[in-house]
DNA sequence: GCTAGTTTTTTTGTATACAAGACTGAATGC
DNA sequence: GCATTCAGTCTTGTATACAAAAAAACTAGC
C-alpha cells in the first residue's frame, strides 16, 4: 500500500511542474552535474530505485540519461551490476588533461587564424571585466569563468566537432578543474596566462597562442597530479 | 490476436538466442555498425517498432542503445520527433577531419616517444604484411585495415582518453573513411603515406611522425569533399 | 481544386510488472 | 572457527501498457 501512496503522489507532482520539457531533459542536466562534480562516490553502485525516486521519475527515463553518460565517458557502466561513477586515479588525470591540452592547442591556433577582430575584442573585454576581480570569486565561480573563457574560443575556431569533443573532455575533467582552483596560487596564475593567450590571439599568431595555450594547461597537469591525491583523497571518506 | 502471435513467437526465439550477454549488448554493435555505415537515411526518423522488432526486442532496450549513439555523436534526437541518422555536410566533414588531424598528429607523437622498440616492431612488421596486397583488397577491407592501423599507434601512444576519443572521431568518420577507399587512388598512396610514417616513428622523430600523419590525413580532407558529395548523393537516392 | 479544421492513426514518453541474476545472511557440516 | 549451501531479499533487464503528442487522413467550406 505504500507503493500506491507512493504512485499517487507522483502522478500529481508530475503534473505540477509537467509544463517544461520531457522527464530525461529535465534529470539529463541534474545527473550530469552530480557526475561532473563527484556526488557520486567514484566505483560505488548506483541504485537505480532509489534514484528514480528522488528524480520523482520512473527507471526508465533515468536509465535513458545513465546510458548518456556512460557514452560520455562521466559513467562506468558493468551488465548486471549496474552504473556507477568513474573512478579517478592519476593516469586518468594525466591522459585527460594531455588530450586536452592537444585539443585546446587546436582551438587556439584556429580561433586565431579565423575569429574576426570584432569576435577578439568581444573576447578579450569579455575577459578584462572578469578579471577585475577574479581573485575574488569562489572557486566554484572561477571554474565557471575559466570553462566559459576556454568554450569562447573553442567556438572562434568555427569547428562544431571539436567544439563537442573539447565540451566533452571538459566535462569530465571539470572536478579536476574545480580541485585546482581551490588553490589561490591558480586563481592567480590563470588571469596572466589567459592574457598572454589573447595577446598572442591578437596579435594572429597562431603558434604563439597555442603555445601560451599548452603552457596553461599542461602547468596545470603536472601540479595538478599533486593537488589530486588530496583532492581525491576527500572524496573517498565521508 | 496477431499481436499474441508476435509476443509469443519473440519470446520463444529469445530463449533460442538467450544464452549470450544482454539484449542491449547484442544489438549495441549492430546499430553502431548500422549508424556508422549509414544504413539509414539521413535525417529520416528512425521507427522504434519496427526497428525493434527487427532485433526481436522491445522498445525499452532499442531506446538505451540509441541514447548512447546520440550521445556517442552517430544519432540525432529530437524530443518528440524521436531518433534519426546524423546528415552528413560538408561542413561538418571538413570539421570532422580537422579534429581527426589534430587527434591523430597527438597520437603519432606520443606514439613516437613512448612505444617500445618492440611494439614499432611490432607495427612495421603487421603493416608490411597488409601492404604486401593491400591494392587488391576490397574497399571495405582496406577501410577495415587502415583503421586498425591508426587506432594500433593510438594505442602505443598509452593515453587510454586519447585513444577512446579518437576511436570516436573515427566511428563518425568511418562512412567517410569507406567512401574515400573506393577511390583506387586512396589505395595506392595510403600505403605510400603508412610507410612514411612508419619511418618517422622508426627514426623516433616525433615532429616528423605527427607531420607526416598530418599529411596522410589532410590530404584526405581535402580531397574528400570533392568525393564526398558524390558519395553523399548517393545515399539520398535509393 | 484547395485550404482549414477535425477525426483517426501512429508514434513517442514513461510507468509498471515481472523474471532472472546477484547478494546477504543464517543455518549446517566439517 | 571456517567454509558452504540454500532461502530470502534486493537489483537489474526487459516486455508491456497506456497517455499524450504528432502525423495522416478525411471532411466541409470556400
Amino acid at each position: 500500500m505504500a507503493k500506491v501512496n507512493t504512485k499517487v503522489s507522483t502522478q500529481a507532482s508530475k503534473a505540477d511542474r509537467k509544463p517544461s520539457g520531457s522527464s530525461v531533459d529535465r534529470i539529463y542536466e541534474q545527473l550530469k552535474q552530480m557526475a561532473m562534480n563527484y556526488r557520486f562516490r567514484p566505483g560505488e553502485p548506483l541504485n537505480e530505485v532509489e534514484l528514480a525516486a528522488s528524480f520523482d521519475v520512473s527507471r526508465t527515463p533515468l536509465r535513458e540519461v545513465l546510458n548518456r553518460l556512460v557514452a560520455e565517458g562521466l559513467l562506468d557502466f558493468v551488465p548486471r551490476k549496474g552504473f556507477s561513477c568513474k573512478p579517478l586515479d592519476t593516469k586518468r588525470v594525466f591522459d585527460l588533461y594531455e588530450v586536452r591540452c592537444g585539443l585546446e592547442m587546436m582551438s587556439a591556433r584556429l580561433a586565431t587564424e579565423r575569429a574576426t577582430d570584432a569576435e577578439l575584442q568581444a573576447l578579450q573585454q569579455g575577459w578584462r571585466e572578469i578579471a577585475a576581480d577574479f581573485c575574488d570569486l569562489t572557486p566554484v565561480e572561477c571554474a565557471r569563468c575559466d570553462e566559459q573563457f576556454h568554450e569562447q574560443i573553442a567556438q572562434l575556431s568555427q569547428n562544431t566537432e571539436l567544439l563537442h569533443t573539447l565540451q566533452n573532455v571538459n566535462a569530465r575533467a571539470h572536478y579536476l578543474r574545480l580541485i585546482s582552483m581551490e588553490q589561490a596560487h591558480y586563481r592567480r596564475t590563470t588571469c596572466a596566462e589567459h592574457h598572454l593567450i589573447l595577446q598572442a590571439m591578437g596579435d594572429r599568431n597562431p603558434d604563439a597562442a597555442a603555445q601560451c595555450m599548452s603552457a596553461h594547461v599542461t602547468l596545470r597537469q603536472e601540479e595538478l597530479v599533486e593537488v589530486i591525491k588530496e583532492g581525491v583523497a576527500r572524496l573517498y571518506m565521508t
